[in-house]
DNA sequence: TCTGGGGTCCTAGGACCC
DNA sequence: TCTGGGGTCCTAGGACCC
């Protein structure tokens, strides 16, 4: 069996720990530049606020006093996502990491009569050292186990626990999830399906297997066999991202290339950081940019240029040097550019990097290196040292955050002031 | 006026080869 | 008027997830 423990409104959850007076009133998380509704308490659900819903259609309850919204804090998030996924890894012999506020626990060997005790006990554990609320759902399969978690989310009396263990629990639960519901089953499939007359999982699980190959692909009947409490769903930790990406959108519209150069090296800088700092190097990196695709009455451009080094790299000039080199290859005058970014990929190990035997610039190369182990030993501590061709000030400065809360438990000043 | 960011995997089609 | 077959590799785009 697996269990899988999704924390309830995460960032809005995350962020009434420290606003207590908060709880039982309507909140919302903003993405970043404040741009859209990214988690939603129950009451700003029940207003009938949606996910991703641009914030300036609902910057009136704010304005009113009938909604708290706030930007992302994604270092509280993460701050806090840490504390309790090290409480469920205490709980189990295996965890996965799914995503920040998600995580499945596998159960095998453990004595089914104690699961259910031991998912309560997780509950109450997290709710009281944390402070943020958690259901668990437990099935034989990841994707029943998804299932199962928003039953234990939607339904009081489950208390936070629904356990799907008999072929009975299943096929009830699976007549009362409508098929859009489905973990896999996405906005482009889901009508689809409808399309055939699947309305809910229990349709579509009860369909033969060979209508389903025959029609629908490959994932499409992984999600069908674990629907029918086949494991298909591996697991799929892997040991090293196979790209990064670090992008933004900017709070105007930007045309002057020197501008765009100086964001796309920041970009190409934090992508060095990360590569850095989880031992990787990567051999190709890519530059894009888009314009407002929102605003019809502009020229659109989305345009996006890859460049292969020699050698893997995680140094900060060479990453910023190839990010800034694809940018030059793409640019084009007369855009208004809304948003950029930079993604490095064909990542391997920093200390396993195959070299070139046309490798010239190894002298070079490891200067590079150099200097960048001492601007993240800078950097870390609170400094800022960065290259010339970034930009002065601080990282996130043309992004809006109208509404970010303190770093309650990340930074010292915020700890101080708030105590 | 204002519309997120960061990932993964699959597939169709084009380029190229013999 | 007629214009092969089969294979691999790469890439862009589309689908999904949180």
């Amino acid at each position: 069996m697996y269990a899988l423990v999704d924390c309830n409104n995460f960032f809005v959850s995350c962020e009434r720990v420290f606003r207590p007076d908060l709880e039982g009133k309507p909140v919302v998380v903003l993405s970043n530049n404040d741009g859209c509704v990214v988690s939603r308490s129950n009451e700003s659900k029940a207003m009938g606020i949606k996910m991703c819903t641009p914030f300036y259609q609902v910057k009136h309850f704010v304005d009113g006093g009938r909604l708290t919204a706030f930007s992302s804090n994604y270092a509280l998030y993460g701050d806090l996502s840490g504390r309790v996924m090290s409480i469920l890894a205490e709980a189990v012999p295996e965890i996965e990491i799914y995503s920040i506020d998600e995580a499945f626990l596998h159960l095998e060997g453990m004595d089914p009569s104690g699961i259910p005790a031991l998912c309560r006990k997780l509950v109450d554990k997290v709710r009281t050292w944390v402070g943020v609320p958690v259901s668990i759902g437990v099935a034989p399969t990841k994707t029943l186990a998804k299932i199962a978690s928003h039953f234990a989310k939607t339904y009081k009396g489950y208390k936070g626990v629904c356990i799907m263990d008999t072929p009975e629990k299943r096929c009830k639960a699976l007549s009362l999830t409508p098929i859009d519901e489905v973990w896999g089953i996405g906005r482009r499939l889901a009508p689809k399906l409808m399309d055939r007359g699947i309305r809910t999982a229990s349709d579509f699980a009860q369909r033969p297997r060979e209508w389903v190959a025959a029609n629908m692909n490959v994932n499409v009947l992984r999600t069908w066999e674990e629907l029918n409490g086949v494991r298909c769903v591996e697991e799929e930790m892997l040991e090293r991202r196979q790209s990064i990406c670090t992008s933004r959108s900017f709070a105007d519209m930007i045309e002057d290339p020197h501008e765009l150069q100086l964001r796309i090296s920041d970009f190409a800088a934090m992508c060095a950081s990360k590569l850095r700092e989880e031992g990787s190097a990567a051999s190709q990196v890519t530059t894009f940019m888009y314009t407002n695709r929102f605003r019809e009455d502009l020229d659109q451009y989305y345009p996006s240029a890859t460049v292969c080094l020699e050698v893997a790299a995680n140094n900060t000039q060479e990453i910023v040097s190839a990010a800034l080199k694809g940018f030059r290859t793409i640019f084009r005058e007369g855009y208004k550019y809304k948003k950029a970014g930079v993604i490095v990929s064909e990542i391997t190990s920093a200390d396993a990097i195959q070299t070139s035997m046309f490798d010239f610039e190894e002298e070079k190369r490891r200067k590079h290196d150099r200097i960048s182990k001492v601007m993240d030993s800078f950097n870390s501590s609170g400094s800022l040292l960065r290259l010339g061709t970034q930009r002065p000030g601080h990282y996130a400065d043309g992004i809006r955050s109208d509404f970010r809360s303190p770093l309650y438990t990340t930074d010292l000043d915020d700890i101080i002031e708030v105590r």
